[in-house]
DNA sequence: CGCTCTATTGACTAACTGGTTAGTAATATA
DNA sequence: TATATTACTAACCAGTTAGTCAATAGAGCG
């Protein structure tokens, strides 16, 4: 029982899950706000509330700290991504369903976006030496061939649609208008991220999915018999 | 006439014009290919001959550096876009063009679509600071505007369609394909860059968006007398 | 208690980076 | 021809940046 001096006991705390959480917390913050080439270590330090040093301990380096934010960002993507139950609904209404939840998924997560096209100006280089991201649309492109087959066979979607086209297609009109939606507001004069306009936007994107997938494919209407 | 000692006048060549677009060049491939914070200024000189100082004499900083270049890139881009003649044609014919024409010129210019993926990491605020982009899209809206009207008056589009909202869709369409390929490419494991992919897209584009409009909008179809 | 492992830190560094300084020479102007 | 302007250069600078070193101190274990 020292009371007389100032027992200058920092009482440093050790806890390594946590220690690690917050840097990667802070760290995806500050790649996500400025890129990976504008991201600093010494911010992410700072505002993780760890030394610098800790960083370089647990993951090596910034491109490596980068990479675990990346991957744990496709981790909560393909651990949200719940597309299976869609699987066994009509294939119109399960169709509509893909598209509003693969639409409503990127608007509830910016920084996915933000990543995808990080990363993209990177070339992919990171992704590409990840070991962890590959298998990730398998399901999702599982899941659009069954309701696609669905739809044929029910005689109500078109022939001939490629599962892979039909999904660049589905977040292509959503991912546009996310992803660059700073300069296009600028540009069309109008607040893209204004709710009613996303919601208007949700629902013209399921409309022209589905008025392409409905519609008899050029293929069959030049054909002789329409049924 | 001294032709004695070695004359050393190391001859500098003055060409204001030419030195400024050597820097212009060198930073336009630089930015795109680095982005801005990756972007070096130390780089740019090298790359195009000139000391350093030139450049900040000419464009006062990097910032101001990469506006030029942006705002060149979206100078080329309003030079090229001649939607004025797809105005007179059907409105079917006109619009399979406007959506061609958009998709091949994202493909022939992936600097544009880098720069603006890289200028919405940077949440478009160099474009907000510039005087010269804004009224960009105005015509190409007004020609959408004109061939939609020309369609519904024909009868072969449907009602109710925002110029906005197909544009965005017209440009998503090919943005994302071309704007992400890499990490697609990766994680879908197809070469997205062949050429075959690249056809086969284009015509997939074109499909989707003339089946949207060519086909009467629900309200239509819910609504009592289809003519 | 003493030993080892590792979480954690502060101080440090070499290389880099955007930008500046000071000066030279070609050209325009009077 | 004298003078001012502008294109251009080499060297430099102060601040930053990713990454390292050496040391301290909890925690688990015998």
């Amino acid at each position: 029982m020292e009371l007389d001096v100032a027992s200058r006991a920092p009482k440093i705390v050790r806890n390594p899950e946590a220690s690690r959480a917050k840097i990667l917390d802070a760290a995806r913050i500050e790649f996500v706000t400025h890129g990976l080439s504008g991201g600093r270590v010494d911010r992410i330090a700072e505002q993780s509330g760890v030394n610098k040093n800790l960083i370089y301990h647990y993951f090596g380096s910034k491109d490596a700290l980068y990479l675990a934010v990346l991957e744990r960002i496709y981790a909560d993507l393909r651990a949200r991504q719940q597309d299976q139950d869609l699987r066994g609904l009509p294939a119109v209404e399960g169709m509509k369903r893909l598209v509003s939840n693969t639409f409503d998924h990127f608007v509830a997560t910016p920084d996915l976006i933000r990543l995808m096209s990080i990363e993209n100006i990177h070339y992919a280089e990171h992704l590409k030496s990840s070991g962890s991201t590959k298998a990730l649309y398998s399901g999702l492109l599982d899941t659009i061939r069954i309701l696609l087959k669905r739809g044929q066979d029910e005689g109500v979607f078109r022939a001939n649609v490629d599962a892979v086209d039909l999904y660049l297609s589905i977040s292509g009109l959503a991912y546009f208008f996310l992803s660059n939606q700073h300069t296009l507001s600028w540009l069309l004069d109008r607040d893209l991220a204004a709710r009613r306009r996303v919601l208007k936007r949700r629902q013209h994107v399921v409309e022209m999915v589905l008025s392409y997938l409905t519609q008899a494919s050029p293929a069959e209407a030049a054909g002789a018999d329409p049924e």
